[in-house]
DNA sequence: TCTTGAACCTCTAGTCACTAGAGATTGTAA
DNA sequence: TTACAATCTCTAGTGACTAGAGGTTCAAGA
């Protein structure tokens, strides 16, 4: 049994998060000394880890809160679980493919001034005000 | 002169989004009529069409808060508009970086379950568990 | 055993860029 | 004149935390 703090340290999961995700119903209560402070076992350090991991691959909470709902029915048909997956990498891939297009778009604006220039004569700026000077839709 | 709603039409930008862009400063305040409506006219568009603009490319309210200081000083260095457009372009790279690592795992992950099993033996849910399957950090 | 102080507790509020809704007032066209 | 869409202000909610206040508990050293 180990304290949240000793938790916090083994997942790199910051203290108040640990409670937040507690809260959210990620992480199921904490049993608690005399003194009403979490103690944790291997179980919720198990379980800290999936959330963090899934977290970090950039699933959401509540994405989570089912995938943690089908983990503890190990006889459930797993299809959520992929659905879920399959939604997130197509959620990914379109910020990709948007992101490319500001990347496109920046690199132009960055280039188009090297800021030893003065305000009225920006292309910066003018490149913010009229998207006509753009190549792609954004 | 024309109220917000036509406002609304003419920069695809919401009317409440509006009246919050004028409360964190983007927009001087608009000019009212009797009745308290505010009215708009040549000028409030283009700078609307402006802050809608950088926002759509990504800008942070702070930084358009920036770049419109400096269009209302035409005789200012643009060498801040320059930087900012910069670090924009880097934060974007940033992400589209960290985002192609998750669009790998997520890969791996989602054409490793067909979705046709059990929960006990989802290759989703393992992967989730385990870091350690995991051909890139992210 | 006592004391110190780091770690813990709960609760509230702040972050960013909006969005939603309530309840009241105004503008405009038939 | 009347109807009603549009506007007004104000408060609260979103997601996933983060920060801080003010108080309590744990564990180690004297
Ligand atoms: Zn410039
Ligand atoms: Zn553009
Ligand atoms: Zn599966
Ligand atoms: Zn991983």
């Amino acid at each position: 049994m180990f304290s949240i703090g000793e938790l916090s340290r083994r997942t790199k999961v910051k203290v108040p998060t640990i409670r937040y995700y507690e809260e959210m119903g990620l992480l199921a209560e904490a049993e608690r000394t005399s003194g009403n402070q979490r103690r944790y076992d291997k179980a919720g350090l198990e379980r800290l880890s999936f959330i963090r991991h899934a977290r970090d691959l950039g699933f959401s909470i509540e994405a989570i809160l089912s995938l943690i709902e089908l983990q503890d029915h190990p006889d459930r048909s797993c299809e959520t679980a992929t659905d879920i997956a399959v939604s997130q990498l197509s959620d990914v891939r379109e910020k990709i493919k948007r992101l490319k297009l500001l990347e496109k778009e920046l690199t132009r604006i960055s280039k188009g001034c090297d800021g030893l220039g003065v305000s009225e004569d920006c292309y910066v700026l003018a490149s913010l005000s009229d998207h006509e000077h753009c190549e792609n839709e954004h």
